[in-house]
DNA sequence: TAGATTGTTAATCGATTAACAATC
DNA sequence: TAGATTGTTAATCGATTAACAATC
């Protein structure tokens, strides 16, 4: 626990979790890293030196217990209860986002959405309630949330990431095709389709 | 050109050009590696290193043209003329990614649109037709579709990716969160929101 | 017990960074 | 020319893998 945990292992740890569960719902029970690892195209190595960072999850001669490395993975990272997310845009990739059940069980849940039109506050979208952006540094700093997306369009990404930040904000997944700069105690990832499909089209050949 | 380029240096390179891109729009001329890693947070080192693979596109003294650099990076990638894309599942989160306009002047074009449910068959979504999945195979092979992107339930993922393959898809986007197996001569790429908000929360203390 | 699989160490492999000659 | 920045080499750093003793 002194020393640091490699980012790029912690980043893996997601992957396991979401392949556990999936064994947990086919009935399975135990799983071994071999087994893991031939789902994930992973090595097997790879994925006991992940885990052994944080303990010893799994019995000699049998594997690891399902239920337990996934309550235990959960903890490492705190997604064992539910963090309350602020969405930024209502748009349409907003409104999907917002409708979206993936997050459910899985340790969030979209609570707060803002948007800047005029016309869209005060509006619903689904049984959230739309809040104009004046409300945003408020609601975020007296509810404490931590967590928020970002989908408005690129132009406004930064001044919205900024003012989420100002509020209180530590991790933001942003939508928005556009580097984000934020100081060292805030995370951000990004969702853009575009750099994943151009980082795929190098490899097709004719 | 002997040598393969190591594949997390392809997958910097559509950040690179999201960048420029980006600092074209601002009016921006030139560049140079340190300026450029400054806005990504990458070292000038490692820009230059990864460009280099592909050739000499700066000069000493001045940097890079964005324009030239722009385009040299777009023919590396294959993203200089459009790829049709088949996009799979038309519910919400496939409706909003059939809207998306992002996809625009980057490389691609969402121009199939296939859904199981045959209340959906030869409805619009946008100015696109929805085909029935009986329709996929024939069109996909005979339009010599190569990108494809799903967008239905983790329990049907894996049998539509089977299918895109077996007519022909070479990349896959995936946005159903299960990892897909697929022949070496596939890519897939994966987009869950949940991976990424587990992989800051870890970082956030009290 | 015999077989299987973990947790961990050491070896290998690969990626990043520092530094600088080349040169615009 | 003097200043700036590339492209590239060598050094460093870190991550992955192989191997195996421990042990269930």
């Amino acid at each position: 626990m002194t020393a640091s945990i490699p980012d790029i292992v912690i980043s893996r740890l997601p992957i396991y979790l979401r392949a556990l569960e999936r064994l947990a719902q086919d009935g399975h029970e135990v799983t071994s890293s071999l087994e893991l690892g031939k789902h994930l195209g992973i090595s097997s190595a790879q994925i006991r030196k992940d885990l052994s960072h944080f303990g010893g999850f799994g019995k000699q001669g049998t594997g690891y217990k399902i239920k337990y490395l996934t309550e235990q993975l959960r903890q490492v990272l705190k997604v064992e209860q539910e963090w309350e997310i602020a969405l930024v845009g209502a748009g349409d990739l907003g409104s999907a986002v917002a409708r979206y059940r993936g997050f459910a069980h899985r340790g969030f849940r979209v609570a707060y959405v803002f948007d800047s039109a005029a016309s869209k506050a005060g509006k619903r979208l689904g049984n959230l309630e739309i809040y104009p952006m004046e409300k945003l540094h408020e609601i975020i700093s007296e509810r404490q949330i931590k967590v928020a997306m970002i989908a408005v369009p690129a132009e406004s990404a930064q001044q919205v990431a900024d003012a989420l930040i100002a509020a209180g904000v530590r991790a933001i997944l942003n939508y928005a095709p556009i580097n984000l700069n934020v100081p060292a105690h805030v995370r951000v990832q990004y969702i853009d389709p575009v750099i994943h499909l151009q980082r795929m089209t190098y490899y097709i050949s004719e």
